[in-house]
DNA sequence: CTTGAACCTTCAGTGGCTAGAGGATGTAGA
DNA sequence: TCTACATCCTCTAGCCACTGAAGGTTCAAG
């Protein structure tokens, strides 16, 4: 029987999240006692490291309870879960490119900064003016 | 005189979204007619339009509100608005290093599904497991 | 003068947490 | 058994940067 307080610990999760997991029914409701604590078991654990790892791999918490439900289903072609992964790729592939994009701009701002008086500041002129940028960067955000 | 509307045409910018950046003190208090509808001028359109590049070059409104001040005063050394640049093209590049490690792992998740069972998926079974993880990718977010 | 597009304010919601107040519980040591 | 105090509880509110909607008003063209 697991507290919150180590369930965090040995997840790396705080402990407000993990209430927040529950809250949002992405963690089941845990066993009480008497006082009312909540005391876990391994396959809580094991959920929760799930649900973790999903995270540092950029999953949306959507993304993650649709993963958790193919997971608790072994039967089911795995299609679907490609699909969730493929999708995942494909944004951190775009989100890559975008910012790859920023990264020559801003190393361009930075490179020809004079150093001198903010009017003569090529940071700030760039900024003041789009038609400056050699590379194209219209969504915000993402 | 332009009208919100325009301003937002203009600047690709959601009329929401200026009147949000005027709450927050970004943007000035505009004129108004009498029935008090806003009225904007050049320098206010130049204004938001600087606010947009920033925000599409992924400055944070706080790092933005320096940048505009010091954009107001053109005799300040420029250090300071260079060190922003510079801040910010450092955290690109932190987040691009992160996406590096999260696509290399997704890639070989993809790759190694067999298109079988939810039982059998790697993709699943990697996210059970961490160890199984070639990169590391400890951080949520950013 | 009428129409209707565009404007106004205000409030609530998004995602994914995080922080704090104010109080209850559980456990280890004396 | 008592006490100290770390950990737990609920509840509320805040973060960033918007976005949407309700319900009502104004402006400009015809």
């Amino acid at each position: 029987m697991l507290t919150i307080g180590t369930l965090s610990k040995k997840t790396g999760t705080k402990v407000q999240t993990i209430r927040y997991y529950e809250q949002i029914g992405l963690m089941p409701e845990p066993g009480r006692t008497e006082g009312g604590q909540r005391r876990y078991d391994s396959s809580q654990l094991d959920r929760l490291s799930f649900i973790r790892h999903s995270r540092q791999l950029g999953f949306s918490l959507d993304a993650i309870r649709e993963l958790l439900d193919l997971s608790d289903h072994p039967n089911r072609p795995c299609d679907e879960a490609d699909a969730i992964a493929r999708r995942q790729l494909k944004q951190v592939e775009q989100r890559m490119a975008r910012l790859k994009a920023l990264r020559t701009e801003l190393k361009r701002m930075v490179h020809e900064c004079s150093g001198g008086r903010t009017g003569d500041c090529k940071v700030l002129e760039v900024l003041r003016d789009h038609s400056e940028c050699l590379t194209e960067h219209e969504e915000i955000g993402a």
